[in-house]
DNA sequence: TTGAAAGCGTTACCAA
DNA sequence: TTGGTAACGCTTTCAA
């Protein structure tokens, strides 16, 4: 096995010192001629730098921390890989992790990846409200998607516009005619960023709808639970004639529970998911979607955080509006006098 | 900004020298009262290794690099995730990075990975033919995913048996009586581990079927183009009456190109896929998969590549057995005599 | 059991 | 423009 060439058998080869075919390979000084005959000597030698070396001497490693809440999220696995795609593009590594629904693992994640010393990192937070953020965000460019991070005015965001999207949401809902709707939503506390009890309050109120508040464990490895968990909540003699969801994973759900109800979708219940995924077109002829534009997402997220390595650029809170996605037939509320 | 105390800080604290600090925090050697107190000291400094430099000193940084062909498809996707989930259980980070369908990316990507100095290479190669694959395998432990690296036999592999695959495909087709069907393969030529074409004839020639050979591009940002193709090879006064997909993007594919042309899926079309993603089951009620077990994949990928990082063991060819899933009614072929 | 010292391969400061 | 030289923070060999 060849040893690598290093810096030094490059300048070796040149005669000239290590310290100025650093300069020359990264084009930062040199003359025309120096730097042409260490490139040739780089390329000749087959020589390639050393990012270890190169990070610990310089204190960055081109390479960004991205920790999320749960890849088993689909919206959130496919965020992650389009985040790490943008990344590369740029000429950065992603170091990826996932807290897997977990906040102290959320915690413990973090300190190791810091340790990696990244130069930047996006997180999809599990818990926006934990105070370590502020401590990490005065340390390196921190971008957080889908929430604020509470304590960390210093950190960026791209976040959703939710009160944008449940009010487009209801408005379609009451177009069709429904008086009646449940309203999926996680367990876990709505969050600054994500007021969902506050806002299904206020549109309901609004169109002068009765809103039944479904409180769902996340997609875990079986879809069983939840899809029982969702069936008790779409039967009754007074059952809801649409259902809201806050995540592709609980439409999903839905759909499953209403296949199992013998309920057609959409004649017997619309169902509106809140994150349009690839599939969501074949998952559901009749399900609707709110899209927050993943690209848009992504280039938001990536753009800000580079900046602010790049070029200390301030970071800010980039806010995602919404646009609804109505396929095939939507399905009125059926009419039960 | 008060700087992370160093292994030196440690040392002056205990009055001890930087490498028995060293040694007693990985618990290789020192008395017990030693280690105890440079425990005590490192934790009230709140001393934390620096990767970078552990990395640069040692040669092994404790991170793994995954590369995939294209994260655009779903199952890739999805194993990239659970791939780095079961990493981050064994204490690796993961480097990951996707060659976009590209094999002049991979390529390059390649060379990337390998500069940042990865325990370990995970691989789900687009080229398993390419000559660098040797090379690599030779500097560290490479496990690919998938299709064994045919230059490259020092590296493992974890592998599908696709003629027992195949066989299950074939055999629940000719039980419902198909006498025609679509083989939707990629355009990509097929490899020694996937041997589509090979396996399709012999298939067809075993249960007496015709197959229609539809060679159809990888999944890009434009669904409908893939609908249109596929629609096209499914309609015709000679139509196949089933469709064996290799990928389930190529599934889905066929479902939407189904709803297109009206085409009932089971009752006028039975539909097949070669990966069993996690909402197969909502995207087509009669859609029958052939499940692989990502699961067991990941456990024996992951796996391998650890023993041969921590404990030298050799890397070898891992098998992953099928099992079809029929969902629902399954659709005999329609008779049209 | 402990410690001194020599790396590891860069980058960055400062002097030439 | 160029080159010494000192970091960067750890691991490891070798000697005490």
């Amino acid at each position: 096995m060849p040893k690598r060439p290093t810096l030094q058998d490059v300048a070796d080869a040149v005669g000239l010192a290590p310290a100025t075919v650093s300069y020359a390979l990264r084009g930062e000084r040199g003359s025309d001629d120096t730097v042409r005959r260490v490139q040739e000597a780089a390329t000749a030698l087959g020589y390639q730098i050393n990012p270890i070396a190169s990070a610990l001497a310089s204190g960055r490693s081109r390479t960004v921390a991205v920790l999320c809440g749960s890849t088993r999220d689909l919206w959130q696995q496919s965020l992650t890989a389009d985040l790490a795609r943008a990344l590369l593009a740029q000429g950065r590594h992603s170091l990826v992790a996932d807290a897997d629904g977990h906040p102290e693992r959320e915690e413990a994640l973090l300190a190791r990846l810091r340790d990696q010393r990244p130069d930047g990192l996006m997180v999809a937070p599990l818990d926006p409200f934990a105070p370590q953020w502020e401590d990490l965000a005065r340390q390196l460019p921190v971008v957080a998607i889908g929430d604020r991070l509470a304590e960390a005015p210093s950190a960026g965001a791209v976040v959703f516009d939710n009160a944008a999207g449940f009010a487009l949401v209801f408005d379609h809902l009451a177009g069709l005619g429904h008086r009646r709707i449940a309203a999926v939503l996680p367990e876990r506390p709505s969050t600054p960023d994500r007021p969902a009890e506050r806002l299904v309050a206020r549109e309901a109120k609004r169109c002068g709808m009765v809103v039944d508040l479904v409180r769902t464990p996340p997609a875990t490895a079986d879809p069983a639970t939840m899809t029982n968990h969702l069936a008790a909540a779409l039967t009754g003699p007074d059952r809801p004639t649409a259902a809201f969801c806050l995540t592709d994973s609980f439409a999903f759900g839905v759909l499953r529970a209403a296949r199992e109800l013998g309920l057609d979708v959409p004649g017997d219940l619309s169902v509106v998911g809140f994150e349009d995924v690839e599939f969501a077109d074949l998952a559901g002829p009749g399900l609707t979607t709110v899209d927050w534009g993943r690209g848009a997402v992504v280039d938001a997220a990536v753009g800000q955080l580079l900046a602010a390595i790049d070029d200390d650029q301030p970071l800010r809170t980039i806010t995602i509006s919404p646009s609804l996605v109505v396929r095939g037939s939507t399905g009125a509320a059926p009419s039960r006098s």
